[in-house]
DNA sequence: TTGTATGCGTTATCAC
DNA sequence: GTGATAACGCATACAA
């Protein structure tokens, strides 16, 4: 492979001028230009970008950090953030953390170690703590669905709380009063936070919570079709079922109609995330909105604009989740 | 940030020493690599990814093209080629193509230039000449959902026109004799083969192909709806549709929702990949399993034995789809 | 406008 | 077993 040597020696110029034009950062001749770009073309040079990574200290690159390469919501995110990126001709770098401790901080070893301009994390594992002194090192890095007090412009998150409020308010408001409810993994915040909404909901309508009707998921299909079998065998009846993503509604749907139950006449069933799939499931789910890909987006302006000093925007810190009712929910 | 400098420095040693002690390749006493280790800890060093490529021209990372970053299809391709390479330590660099020439280029250019040990490529604008190009390079590349016969053993593909005979027939033999197809893009090479199998199973059971009655869709939910409401337009009724993806096959299946009609009772409806979801959707899609996830997981084995010398393992290149009768269908 | 020289943080080839 | 030292391919401060 053809380096800058080769293209200075061909062209007959110093190795700087072919630095020079390819970098279009001083003024060089209209001739010698001319040259050395033959001569590049000649060669089929490619500019070797790991040498001028070391070299300039910089890769045109930001990593990206996300638990899973796969699902609809994770997809959202990296075409949003891939496509501001690309605009401003910056590439991404995608590692994935699993929702593990030791992986989201390997992986994050590693965009650092392939010397990013910046990061873009999603993570779930890693502790404040890690993070707040990961910020305070010295790569621009923004947090995307976490927010974390001491480091709140790092952060792009969606105030998971008063989804998970409309979601039950909104049920709450068509009458029903007997809920079950799939939530998402203890651990991770954001179903901590659904879950505290969906309590406040509750609370406001003197509604009790009953804790035998809620079910643990996984975020997953799966989790939502276990979810259901279990809460069906619980002796409490119940009109309406919350879950904590689309993805654990989709998967509880299945099982209803393998039971014999009609969406929405016996169940109500709300969702969360509003998955691109969401409006072709039959029935179309009701759910709540997560403008993650804007917020993919958002999260790739803010390293636009705080790393490679492009585009003074506005960033938005905090999102606001919205109600989106759809078919799969109805007056009772 | 620490480099090996300054390492060798607290440990009183030589920068020699020090990578030695990074890459156990060479002998060094149990005591200075203790002192070694005990001042790496200290610094908290991590090495410089891209100064060990340039310094060793090898990056330990492979590089993934696709032509999107969201999409089941992608999603299950990526996460099964990540989680293959990591059991071996080994990074993905990922990249879009979307779909267009340029892109696509751009893309190889860009993971090339980062010094990816490998590449493993989805690519569908590029020429097939450019490929067999790219891969008398000097870097390994195996290429999916692609067959190129001089370059056969860098494919690994599915046999899309096999694929397209097992749809069609299944059908065939349920009874039904009018068809609509929901072609995907007509540029694409596995659209046009999937077309070619349809054909076949046509011919062969002495139906006539009818050209009114097939729409070039674009893959996506939104062409199998716009595809539909076309093929319903028309004067000719057909008992089954079927679709050259799944999720075209979604986006038909809730405008024959809309229109009042019953799945599979009216129209019989048939997908393409077997994406995770079609098992979750009502009614459960009848498709052709395309076994994306392993081939992804296969692609990764073979950057794995060509490249990184490991695991002599069977190389499996062309895969062979599956029907999977579900309830989207039925006999007329 | 162009060339020279040095450094970026490693690996690897020699010596010792 | 360990230490100098020359690459690796490029950017850039300094000269000319």
């Amino acid at each position: 492979m053809a380096t800058i040597y080769d293209v200075s020696v061909l062209a007959g110029v110093s190795l700087a001028t072919v630095s020079r034009v390819m970098n279009k950062n001083a003024k060089v001749s209209e001739k010698t230009t001319q040259k050395v770009l033959d001569a590049m073309k000649q060669l089929g040079y490619r500019p070797n970008a790991i040498a001028q990574s070391l070299a300039s200290n910089r890769s045109n690159s930001v990593g990206i950090l996300v638990s899973e390469l796969h699902g609809p919501f994770y997809g959202s995110m990296m075409s949003g953030i891939e496509a501001e990126l690309r605009t401003a001709e910056k590439h991404v770098i995608i590692a994935a953390g699993h929702s593990e401790e030791a992986l989201e901080k390997d992986g994050i070893e590693f965009l650092i170690s392939r010397r990013c301009d910046a990061l873009i994390l999603h993570v779930e594992a890693v502790s404040d703590e890690y993070l707040i002194e990961l910020v305070n090192g010295d790569i621009p890095i923004v947090l995307i669905n976490r927010y974390i007090a001491e480091i709140a412009n790092h952060c792009i998150s969606l105030n998971n709380e008063l989804g998970g409020y409309y979601a039950t308010k909104a049920l709450l408001e068509q009458g029903h009063r007997e809920f079950a409810y799939i939530s998402g993994p203890s651990w991770k915040m954001d179903a901590q936070d659904r879950l505290s909404g969906h309590q406040r909901a509750l609370t406001e309508f003197n509604v009790p919570y009953d804790a035998t009707l809620t079910f643990e998921g996984d975020y997953q299909e799966t989790g939502g079709s276990k979810g259901i079998s279990y809460l069906l065998k619980q002796s409490r009846p119940f009109t309406a079922l919350i879950c904590a993503n689309d993805e654990m509604a989709l998967g509880a749907m299945t099982v209803i109609r393998e039971k014999g139950m009609m969406i929405p006449e016996d169940i109500s069933i709300m969702g969360f995330d509003n998955i691109f799939l969401s409006q072709f499931i039959h029935p179309k789910l009701s759910t709540i909105d997560y403008p993650i890909k804007q917020m993919g987006k958002m999260a790739a302006s803010w390293t636009l604009k705080n790393t490679f000093n492009q585009a003074e925007q506005e960033i938005t810190h905090i999102f606001t989740p919205s109600l989106v009712m759809r078919d799969s929910t109805r007056p009772v």
